[in-house]
RNA sequence: GGGCUCGUAGCUCAGUGGUAGAGCGCCGCCUUUGCGAGGCGGAGGCCGCGGGUUCGAAUCCCGCCGAGUCCA
């Protein structure tokens, strides 16, 4: 089957009189009303709205995204609130990067169903992937608000489809004064994130304003439909997803040069004056940048860009770059900014793994732009006046923003000039810079190879820049295999284990069937037992079979399949579970108590306070939290406290299943501190006045938890911080365990707990100084020991020459060597040591310690070595003196 | 989540297996009417932690902890 089909059932471009032509450019296919051949999809044409709009009037962000929703709200849609730009509900994309995204994976896969349907909304999107492009293009963005209609089909129960969407689109777009004629469909099969479908793009003088995606085929590697190389086939459900580009209907509408100038206004105005670069905003210039646009519309690439424009105008290339490129770095740095208003207001913490790094990369690119236009702003300024703008409810306070944008400052002012001190000292040591050196700066210590050239060419050092720098990089990022975690596998099908905790976490004894034994692992069709998830760990206990007693050691879930491992088979038939009572309900503690410490984090720190991650064990439990700043002893003691009223407060424990509609309309995605729940209805657990998604046990009342203790704090990675805790049992026993610390390490030195830092610190400051009176004494006795060899040493052609078997170590010895060397002596020491001979040879003048060595060392078996003046080692067996100095004077007889 | 780099004196860093160093800062003395500056001397180190190899480890190997950085 092939896609094309699809297209050719929209009646409503039929009835209507629009033709499908193919491109003579690009031979694809498109629909229109006007007697074209082309498609006008660029570079099949070029942009013919830039001074020229085809709008009834000119509008702003606002009033655009109003009129489209009230435009869909009109027609049967209901307006939904934007979602995050941090796409929480997710584990495989960091950031929100289309309006369906927001209904992924749940409401399309048909688990859930969707919020409203259909819908409309406008979603605030991040995308990456063209972040080079941006300032330059004039299109291009980081942060873009799509607008769409949603429509969810399911067997039997159409919405609508196709043909209602492009009419809604053809309306949509007349009511803004665009004549029929002007508007393009183009067919241009869409794929992405496992689904795919045929898709109509709305084109209008040159630019794509909408994309229509009538999404109903699924990634499948038996399927028969095959789009950009990989295989589909079509799924039961049929989703309408549209996309309309706020930004870019405020651009159309305003027929600017860019699309930067249409929704930036303010932001650019005050970005021109504080860099001095006002005189760019004059009407030549915009010219030239309405040129820049269309060409980069047309998909050329910036040296053409400029060589054509320097055409047109009658002026340098040079002229040209000098005059458009700190317009690119100005529309760049307007868009960046409010770009960390959303992630940062959305409560992204910047890091350096994760998604926290999208949130520095693009900080730091902001903060470079910013240096480089010489801008006398903070990037906070530009932060705050998009705000204004917008006038969007963000859930962390500006003063947040404020705080982590100047602490980000300061990290990248350190890491730019460490990076600095280290190119000089390259310089220094090398003379002059490798490839691999260019690497590394850039890949571990973050300095781009433009820093480097240039810091060289001043230096007047020779560089080498590869032209492969890129490719060099990319070898030193690949990848690792992937551990695949261990599964498993049932061979029978069995029905979803009912789970009795759910209701009642107290219950310890309860009755079932066992209905499967596979691999060690007892089935039951129902049961009390707690698989490990959500960071709890499993529960113990014994299954009573058959009056036998087994015990249960570990248990897992396997999609909704309890599987509890038995030491030994079990029977099939009734059996009675009893639980480890002890170990549960330390868990439901750490487990409540870990609720009441993120509350307490949250409303102590603010909203960008989310879960990282988390575990409840017997003994204790950690926390993992985003926050951008070390956390202080004093915040500890103070969270701990506030931490511990929540407990004294008593307050409630519930625990509901909801409709995760209604549970996120009315909590909001709070709800999925741990992650984001299958299935239709969730379980909602309110732990005083914390509400979260949670399949866990709980206790009851907040008072049960007893007591929380902090028992450490760290940061696991840059903007996570890591608590560890106890809580109830597991609490007194982290108590009692740090007391007996103190306790015996007061006793040991014989002084009140309390006194134990000072006693401490005391004791250390005098093992410091005895240590240093050591070596004074050493070297005093190694002097003396080392006058009296010489009194009575040897003489051998005029030199001094000390042969003895004396009693000290290692360091005496070498002390008293490095003496006599230093004397002009030659000769040997020798002491028996522990299971070895040290032995240290010296020489002076043309005499070689090493050689010395050598000697000794082929008589009594040994090695060791050193320098021409002093050398040392081991050897098996002590010689005699007699012995020694006869090899000394042989060999100085034979080298003399 | 993965790769890479770095942990040595208060700070910035040398030190590729053989007695732990430099510059700045600090203290004292000298020089100077004083300041700036200079001269001489001194204090200051569990060389991140734990194992291993070796006669011998700041140095080599393994693990951990900490800092930084790039990529997804």
């Amino acid at each position: 089957m092939t896609i094309e089909r699809e297209y050719l059932d929209i009646t409503f471009l039929k009835e209507n009189g629009f033709a499908r032509k193919r491109c003579v450019k690009c031979g694809k296919y498109f629909w229109t009303l006007d007697d074209r051949d082309v498609c006008g999809d660029p570079p099949c044409g070029g942009y013919t709205f830039i001074g020229n709009s085809p709008f009834k009037r000119n509008f702003e962000l606002n009033d655009m995204r109003e009129f489209y929703l009230r435009f869909f709200e009109e027609r049967g849609h209901e307006r939904i609130e934007r979602y995050p730009v941090v796409a929480r509900w997710r584990d495989d994309i960091y950031l929100t990067i289309a309006s369906i995204a927001d209904f992924q994976p749940f409401v399309t896969s048909g688990i859930a169903p969707p919020p409203a349907n259909p819908l409309t909304i406008s979603q605030p999107c991040i995308r990456l992937d063209d972040l080079d492009s941006v300032g330059r293009t004039g299109r291009h963005l980081t942060l873009f608000e799509m607008m769409a209609h949603h429509a969810f089909n399911f067997p039997g129960k159409e919405v609508y489809w196709k043909n209602e969407t492009v009419a809604y689109c053809t309306e949509l777009l007349e009511k803004l004064g665009i004549k029929r004629e002007e508007i393009v469909y183009k067919e241009e099969p869409w794929a992405g994130g496992g689904n795919a479908g045929p898709c109509l793009e709305a084109i209008v003088r040159g630019l794509e304003l909408a994309t229509l995606v009538f999404m109903n085929l699924k990634a499948d590697e038996s399927g028969d439909i095959k789009i950009k190389g990989e295989k589909y086939r079509k799924m039961e459900n049929y989703i309408v997803d549209t996309g309309y580009g706020l930004e870019r209907f405020v651009w159309m509408s305003n027929g600017s040069a860019t699309v930067y100038d249409a929704i930036f206004g303010r932001v650019l105005d005050r970005i021109f004056s504080s860099s001095g670069l006002n005189y760019l905003k004059g009407k030549d210039t915009r010219e030239i940048i309405a040129e820049t646009s269309r060409l980069a519309g047309m998909g050329y690439q910036t040296e053409r860009i400029n060589s054509e424009i320097a055409k047109k105008f009658g002026i340098s290339v040079e002229d040209v770059k000098n005059l458009v490129e700190p317009i690119a770095k100005i529309y760049a740095l307007a868009d960046h900014t409010r770009c960390l208003l959303f992630m940062l207001g959305d409560g992204l913490v910047p890091s350096n793994a994760g998604g926290g790094y999208l949130a520095r990369l693009i900080i730091r690119r902001s903060l470079r732009l910013s240096e480089e236009l010489q801008l006398s702003l903070e990037l906070y300024d530009l932060v705050e006046e998009h705000a204004k703008i917008l006038g969007f409810k963000f859930d962390v306070p500006m003063e947040t923003i404020e705080e982590v944008l100047r602490l980000e400052k300061d990290r990248f002012a350190s890491t730019i000039s460490k990076g600095l001190r280290l190119i000089e000292r390259t310089i220094e040591k090398k003379k002059r810079i490798l490839k691999d050196d260019l690497v590394e700066f850039y890949d571990s210590h973050g300095i781009p190879a433009e820093v480097v050239l240039k810091i060289a060419e001043d230096k007047k050092v020779q560089v080498e820049f590869p032209s492969d720098f890129y490719s060099e990089l990319a070898k030193r990022h690949s990848r690792a295999v992937k551990e695949k975690k261990e599964e498993i596998i049932l061979s029978k099908v069995y029905p979803k284990t009912e789970k009795l905790y759910y209701d009642n976490p107290k219950l310890f004894e309860f009755s079932a069937r066992a209905i499967g034994f596979e691999n060690g692992f007892l089935i039951l069709d129902r049961t009390a037992f707690y698989p490990e998830s959500g960071g709890q760990d499993s529960d113990r206990g014994f299954i009573i079979s058959n009056g036998k007693k087994v015990e249960v050691t570990y248990v897992t879930e396997v999609e909704g399949v309890v599987l509890h491992k038995v030491e030994s088979p079990v029977a099939l038939g009734d059996v009675k579970g009893i639980i480890d009572q002890e170990r549960r309900l330390r868990h439901m503690r750490h487990h409540s108590a870990t609720h009441v410490l993120l509350h307490t984090l949250q409303k102590f720190y603010g909203k960008h306070i989310w879960q990282a991650g988390a575990r409840k064990e017997t003994e204790k439990a950690r926390l993992d939290v985003t926050h951008y700043k070390k956390i202080t002893e004093e915040e500890v003691r103070e969270i701990e406290r506030l931490a511990n009223k929540e407990i004294f407060a008593n307050k409630d424990i519930r625990w509901m299943w909801m409709d995760r509609i209604d549970a996120e309309k009315k909590f909001g995605f709070r709800l999925y501190q741990g992650g984001v729940p299958p299935g239709k209805e969730i379980r909602v657990v309110c732990v005083g006045d914390d509400v979260q998604a949670c399949g866990g046990t709980h206790c009851s009342k907040t008072g049960e938890i007893g007591l929380i203790k902090i028992l450490g704090v760290d940061s696991i990675q840059d903007g996570v911080v890591r608590f560890e805790f106890a809580a109830g049992e597991a609490a007194v026993d982290a108590i009692a365990r740090m007391e007996s610390i103190l306790r015996e390490s007061s006793k040991i030195l014989r002084v009140e707990p309390q006194m134990l830092p000072k006693t401490v610190e005391r004791f250390f400051e005098e093992w410091k100084e005895q240590r240093k009176q050591i070596e004074r004494l050493e070297e005093r006795i190694a002097e003396l020991t080392g006058e009296g060899l010489l009194r009575n040493a040897e003489e051998f052609n005029g030199l001094k020459v000390v042969t003895e078997i004396l009693s000290a170590d290692m360091t005496e010895l070498q002390k008293i060597g490095d003496y006599l060397a230093r004397r002009g002596a030659v000769g040997c020491l020798m002491s028996q040591g522990e299971g070895k001979v040290f032995v240290v040879a010296f020489a002076s003048g043309n005499y070689d310690a090493r050689e010395i060595l050598k000697e000794v060392g082929k008589h009594a078996k040994g090695s060791g070595g050193g320098k021409k003046e002093l050398a040392q080692g081991a050897v098996e067996r002590l010689l005699t003196r007699d012995e020694l100095a006869g090899i000394i004077f042989e060999y100085l007889s034979r080298n003399g």
